[in-house]
RNA sequence: GCGGGUGUAGCUCAGUGGUAGAGCGUCACGUUGCCAACGUGAAUGUCGUGGGUUCAAGUCCCAUCACCCGCUCCA
């Protein structure tokens, strides 16, 4: 940072810390960095893979495998282009942007009318306001009625011979000739451009537009075009929900926030299928499931929230709708949607592939297109918040007893990319053997670490940093009795356990 | 996409047109028996990238890329 530059504030400064240390000791870089990076997309590295691993895994581990009533899919990214016909985002996941040259404000082109008087074709007024209805010029100040009606009285005679007329249209639809200003500050506005959302790509080596389709934006879609496949090959019955893991594509306006908003990202979704009338019950349910899957893996309650949308906030198609938010350094972020979609989804797969998607319940003789209801994770978000959510800096005492700066990351065990590392005290007297020797035990059970380079207190620091759970030091006393010191990373205290016992031990202790 | 800021060693950052720097980290050897120890030595740079001005550019100019902040957007 430049001298001149306002101090960062402390988030900010929390924010950078964490991404500096996600770099140095490789969790996440920027991708293709080398080549200079490419906006939006970030790359895993060693530590950062065990803890996105784990982060997806312990999902998977309780949405699907402890349950008896969800099975994973695993569907490709590319998907026939009329998913995307049928599913609406062709259309709507292109949005028409226009900006304000003056106040640099942007708005989109079909959230902005103009209203023109018209006299011989050319506009003798206009008034720019914000609204997709043309009945929102009824709510025009009073001093701009005013201006609007003077003018329309002088051209009274105009109006009548049919010279003039009023013209009401979308910034986007605005004649050539016609002004389109800002509504906030009355600059002038840019072109309309087409923001595409969806990444096209083209499948078959030659590039025509009957092969073009896109990268999915969302793994949701997927889950739905197999509905009755899984529903003609797993005997589940109703109600029952589909899960995958998996990467979406979506070309977003301005990445940002490290890999909090990226063009690339991965998903973890539910799809729930309910019987209509049960959906609002079983809404419920994800919400307090989901709620307790985030607390459980040690996320600061205070640092999550569950926000409800109001009616007027939700999505066409839904009909309840509850965020997960996490208290990023940078401000609340979404993690989590969790929707009621109703039977929209399955209704519009039906009308445009033709084949019927109902449900046919053998018990109460019904049929019935079933509801949905869809807890949407996303799988690097949440990587990203157990990762702010573990950083600390708190003190530790050097040798001489002063307190030094410690950099940890309290990380609960079952998300730790190292679950313990197994030190020689010094690189003599067969400590290195024994060590070697427990590494190689402890391996084949847990993700481990080995170290006998340098004093032992940096090998714990270092260790604090990538979020180790435990550190097991062989020392004099190992090779008396054959017991380890076991150090406990958030309290820096140790115990001497048997070594014998030390795998039973971290087992017990990081309740894995 | 707009505006502002920043890109120099692995990290954090100095660097005033004239030989590329510091601290930390890394590696080696020695010392070291429990929390970022010490000593000695070593490696590390197309100064984001590409052009231009100049006898001479990390420094000035233009373009471009990336990141950060604000706007905007966010199924």
């Amino acid at each position: 940072m430049a001298k001149d530059n306002a101090p960062s504030s402390p988030s900010q400064q929390r924010m950078e810390n964490i991404v500096s240390l996600a770099k140095r000791r490789g969790f996440v870089f920027p991708s293709s960095e080398i080549y200079g990076g490419l906006n939006g997309c970030w790359d895993y590295g060693p530590l950062g893979v065990e803890l996105k691993r784990n982060v997806k895994d312990a999902w998977y581990e309780s949405m699907v495998r402890h349950r008896d009533d969800i099975v994973p899919v695993d569907c490709a990214i590319l998907m026939n282009r009329r998913v995307w016909q049928a599913s609406g985002h062709e259309k709507c996941f292109t949005d028409p942007m226009v900006d304000c040259r003056e106040c640099k404000r942007r708005f989109r082109a079909d959230k902005v009318r103009m209203h023109y008087l018209v006299v011989d074709g050319k506009p003798v007024w206009h008034h720019a306001y914000e609204g997709d209805d043309p009945a929102g010029f009824d709510d025009i100040s009073k001093s701009v009625r005013k201006s609007y009606d003077h003018l329309r009285n002088a051209h009274k005679a105009d109006f009548d011979a049919g010279k003039a007329t009023d013209l009401d249209c979308l910034v986007s639809q605005v004649p050539e000739g016609h002004a389109r200003i800002c509504p906030e500050c009355g600059g002038e506005l840019t072109e309309a451009r087409l923001f595409n959302l969806m990444f096209k790509t083209f499948v078959g080596p030659a590039e025509d537009s009957a092969a073009m389709t896109y990268l999915r934006p969302e793994t949701a879609q997927g889950i739905f075009v197999n509905f009755l496949s899984v529903l003609n090959s797993s005997r589940i019955k109703v109600p029952f929900g589909i899960a995958q893991i998996g990467k979406a594509f979506r070309n977003e306006i301005t990445p940002r926030n490290f890999t909090f908003r990226t063009r690339e990202f991965e998903q973890m979704e539910i799809e729930f299928f309910c019987k209509p009338g049960t959906d609002d019950q079983w809404y419920r349910h994800w919400v307090e499931v989901r709620k307790r899957w985030y607390l459980d893996l040690g996320m600061r309650p205070e640092n999550v929230r569950f926000r409800e949308h109001a009616p007027e906030e939700l999505a066409h198609y839904a009909r309840g709708c509850t965020d997960v938010e996490y208290k990023f350094p940078f401000g609340w972020g979404e993690l989590e949607g969790i929707a009621n979609r109703t039977d929209y989804d399955l209704r519009a797969h039906a009308e445009a592939c033709g084949k019927d998607l109902s449900y046919f319940d053998d018990e109460t003789k019904e049929r019935f297109v079933p509801f949905v209801i869809e807890p949407s994770a996303g799988a690097d978000r949440s990587t990203l918040a157990f990762l702010c959510d573990a950083y600390c800096e708190d003190e530790a005492p050097d040798e001489k007893g002063n307190p030094q700066p410690r950099t940890v990351l309290k990380f609960h065990p079952r998300l730790a990319p190292i679950k313990a590392a197994v030190f020689p005290l010094v690189r003599k007297d067969g400590m290195p053997e024994k060590a070697g020797a427990i590494y190689e035990s402890l391996r084949k059970r847990m993700a481990a670490f080995y170290d006998d380079k340098g004093a032992v207190g940096r090998r714990y620091r270092r260790q604090d940093e990538a979020g180790t759970p435990f550190c097991i030091t062989v020392d004099g006393q190992t090779m008396q009795d054959d017991t380890v010191t076991v150090r406990d990373r958030d309290a820096m205290t140790q115990q001497r356990v048997p070594a014998e016992g030390i795998l039973r031990f971290l087992s017990d202790a990081m309740g894995l």
